[in-house]
RNA sequence: GCGGUAUUGGUGAAGUGGUUAACACACCGGUUUGUGGCACCGGCACACGUGGGUUCGAUCCCCACAUACCGCCCCA
């Protein structure tokens, strides 16, 4: 093949589309009763907005950005993901003005690059739908975020679902436990993997998410953040811990949970499952949390802000097929036509049909009346209007039922004036 | 970036160092004249991811590359 879409990329066909617009109208659905407007924002932004809120050093700038230098000399780079270019546009438009509500609520959805190894559920253009929250820093934002990534993979009837809650705490109180876990590793410098070497140095709350057997024992004796908080952090958490209970949602606290970007402190929360798509592991297929420094960092005010994440193609693999099954669009009608003359009369009668609001289709190919039957049998057809010779003499059609098989003749001005009652009364003669 | 597995028609796949690359599904056509199912018959691979090499000869052996998948890193 000479041609091939670029490594980790994917083509979405029609029959996997109808998934995706599925997907992306309930979740606008879900984020609208939250109140939660959508942004649209540029794929790419000045790479400074990503390193600036990633962190110089994390992994995604390091090594996973899609960065260029355009014809202007100026270096960009494709979104890894969302929260950058939103915070960007919300400091940029500053949305932070007295005029607008608070907190300021947004969604988006799109395709988001990242450069590295492609794996199912896992691609270089892949696609999120994230949602981000500014100007509050009551913990009730907290929880009611959650419950909504909640409620949206519930809409989707996604099973096994777990929510794993951990705090960073404020700078502070992540300043004195990230002292603490070094005192503790060092000495078990020598026992650690390699990898766990290189964390210890550029990010030692790493070394907590190691999946080496040795660096989990180890780990198992670490210090906890929880023990570290301080007084108004401790409180934060608890608040969210105890809304979370009167919603009753259920939790698991993993004091071990880390965040890829700096950005991160408070409540962090990933929503994960377990699914024969990924090999029965857990998977995680929504994550988030508070990131009450990015906007100040990325030039705008002390705002507060709060959002999540979901990888979009890791959720259309949790889609079952009792979900995707009723997706499929059906075909109002479809008009086979008998004999090259009929063409015209069939190419009449589509249009006029698809111009009182249903869908229509015909055969292209010259294909025998059986044939065209098969296909509408095929594309499911409520209806078929069969057009010939003696028809066409007599300004008529004849008009099948598909569901009963019941055939009348009717009179083309009918069909093309009002086919919507003889829609209708087909429809109803079917319930009788 | 590191390690492993895989790559045959529209799809699922079998197969061998050597004249015709199984089988199934799908699709198309037919089984007499204008109707969806079933049955039966027939058709359907510029040749086995790409490029090199070994060989008298390679889809089957070797190398490189590409892509997919799995594990690691990391992550949605």
């Amino acid at each position: 093949m000479k041609y091939q879409r670029p490594k980790g990329t994917a083509d979405i066909l029609p029959g996997e589309s109808v998934k995706w617009q599925y997907v992306e109208a309930t979740a606008r659905q879900i984020f609208e009763a939250y109140r939660f407007a959508e942004i649209r924002t540029p794929m790419f932004e000045s790479y400074e907005v990503f390193s600036r809120s990633s962190g110089e050093t994390s992994d995604i700038v390091t090594k996973e950005m899609y960065d260029f230098e355009d014809k202007g000399g100026r270096h960009l780079a494709l979104r890894p993901e969302g929260t950058a270019g939103v915070v960007r546009a919300f400091v940029e438009n500053k949305l932070y003005g007295p005029e607008f509500n608070k907190p300021y609520k947004v969604y988006y959805m799109g395709p988001m690059f990242r450069y590295e190894r492609p794996q199912s559920g896992r691609q270089r253009e892949f696609h999120q739908i994230g949602v981000e929250a500014f100007g509050s820093e009551s913990p009730a934002l907290d929880v009611e975020v959650i419950a909504m990534a909640l409620n949206l993979l519930q809409a989707f009837k996604i099973g096994h679902l777990k929510l794993a809650l951990n705090t960073l705490g404020d700078p502070e109180s992540r300043q004195a436990y990230h002292e603490a876990l070094v005192n503790y590793l060092k000495p078990h410098f020598d026992e650690l993997s390699e990898d766990s070497k290189v964390r210890l140095e550029k990010n030692p709350l790493r070394v907590l998410d190691s999946k080496d057997k040795k660096d989990q024992a180890i780990v198992k004796g670490a210090p906890s953040i929880l023990d570290f908080l301080t007084d108004s952090a401790k409180a934060h958490f608890d608040e969210v811990k105890q809304l979370l209970g009167a919603l009753n949602i259920d939790y698991v606290i993993d004091p071990t949970m880390v965040r890829g970007l700096d950005y991160y402190n408070h409540t962090i929360f990933e929503i994960m499952t377990t699914s024969p798509a990924f090999g029965d592991k857990e998977m995680t297929v929504i994550a988030g949390g508070r990131y009450d420094g990015l906007v100040h960092e990325l030039g705008g005010p002390e705002v507060s802000g709060f959002g999540f994440g979901c990888g979009l193609e890791r959720l259309l693999l949790l889609l079952n097929e009792q979900v995707t099954k009723q997706l499929a669009k059906q075909l109002a009608v479809y008009v086979v036509g008998i004999g090259t003359g009929a063409s015209e009369a069939t190419l009449k009668m589509v249009q006029a049909i698809r111009q009182q609001g249903f869908s229509a289709d015909r055969d292209y190919l010259d294909r025998k009346p059986k044939a065209q039957f098969k296909s509408a049998d095929r594309n499911q057809a409520a209806v078929v209007i069969t057009i010939g010779e003696d028809e066409i003499k007599n300004k008529t059609a004849q008009v099948k039922d598909m569901a009963t098989g019941i055939q009348k003749t009717l009179p083309v001005a009918t069909l093309q004036q009002d086919f919507q009652k003889v829609y209708t009364d087909f429809r109803n003669s079917e319930g009788k």
